[in-house]
DNA sequence: ACTCATGCTGTTATGTTATAACATATCGCC
DNA sequence: GGCGATATGTTATAACATAACAGCATGAGT
């Protein structure tokens, strides 16, 4: 289901941006957080964020693998797994539980919840910051609450029939 | 990863409350919505919402479906695949994202976007009322919103160290 | 009564996603 | 050179999910 297509899709936000300086930033910001943190940017680490950073959209696992093994870096489930959980840890990808696949983050850097906008139609997914979806309830209850998982399905801009396609 | 244990749990919070009473009214929404849109309540899937109100937490495809074969309901994946798919387009039911799990709706009758709190010691699921996530970040970039997926992973007050165990 | 459409269930087979467990490699350090 | 720590390579399997088709019941139309 998950195949190897659009590759020009935008994420933050549905709107158009400048790739290359995002990527650049976000590779710059994965250097700095792991020379920070004494990790080590190994080339299978460095490959996979490339990797969805170039895809530029919600890869599986089993994508960003085959792209690995097409590079000798890797033919087996746990390497990517492994590599993706690293970078999940570390916040710089995240994982779309309703599309069981990781993305890039687009705002690397800052510490945050991210909320997702995903497209039914296109199957494009745009970042957003969390506005606290749990009010008081999440207290009231008496939850403490660890991580957070946001995702909105629907149509983006492109998508809604009658837009400016 | 999903095995038959906790059944004592709450749902609607993560307070004590009266089982057997919400499974009845549960059960006596279901029967009035299927009545009310001409669909058929069927002994499997009669079944599989009460498996999962009497299990009262989330219970995997797999786990609903070793039930329904103790019982002659059905011993293959997709029956139990499509009895929770049914509940789920009606609105009874709620998928996990997160933990790749179902469980039955703690307000049923009441449209609704669900919000989960799932603690990751106990496993238990609280259900909750979601406040709007995307404020007007959606509304702004334009994205029109489908269905929400809200969860939030922690710890339940029964397991935050300290608490009154 | 017959036939047809519809909707649900039964079944086979397979596809997709994820992890446990153990072996091997590498590097800094003592 | 031995050792712990960290990462990768590999095997095998677990866990989750669906496509596709066959069979059966029900109910409407004729
Ligand atoms: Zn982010
Ligand atoms: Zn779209
Ligand atoms: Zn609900
Ligand atoms: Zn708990």
């Amino acid at each position: 289901m998950n195949s190897t297509k659009a590759t020009g899709a935008s994420l933050t936000g549905f709107g158009a941006h400048d790739h290359t300086r995002c990527r650049a930033a976000s590779l710059a910001a994965a250097e700095a957080l792991c020379a920070a943190r004494k990790l080590q940017l190994t080339p299978v680490r460095k490959r996979v964020l490339e990797i969805l950073l170039e895809a530029h959209e919600a890869l599986g696992a089993y994508d960003v693998l085959a792209r690995l093994a097409e590079e000798g870096l890797g033919s087996k489930p746990p390497v990517a797994y492994r590599a993706l959980g690293f970078w999940v840890a570390q916040g710089l990808v995240h994982r779309i539980e309703k599309l069981n696949a990781y993305v890039a983050c687009a705002h690397p850097g800052r510490a945050h919840d991210a909320a997702f906008m995903i497209c039914r139609d296109c199957g494009r997914v745009a970042e957003t910051e969390s506005h606290g979806p749990f009010g008081q309830s999440a207290g009231e209850a008496g939850f403490q609450i660890e991580t957070m998982v946001i995702e909105a399905e629907g149509l983006c801009p492109k998508c809604i029939p009658g837009a400016g396609l």
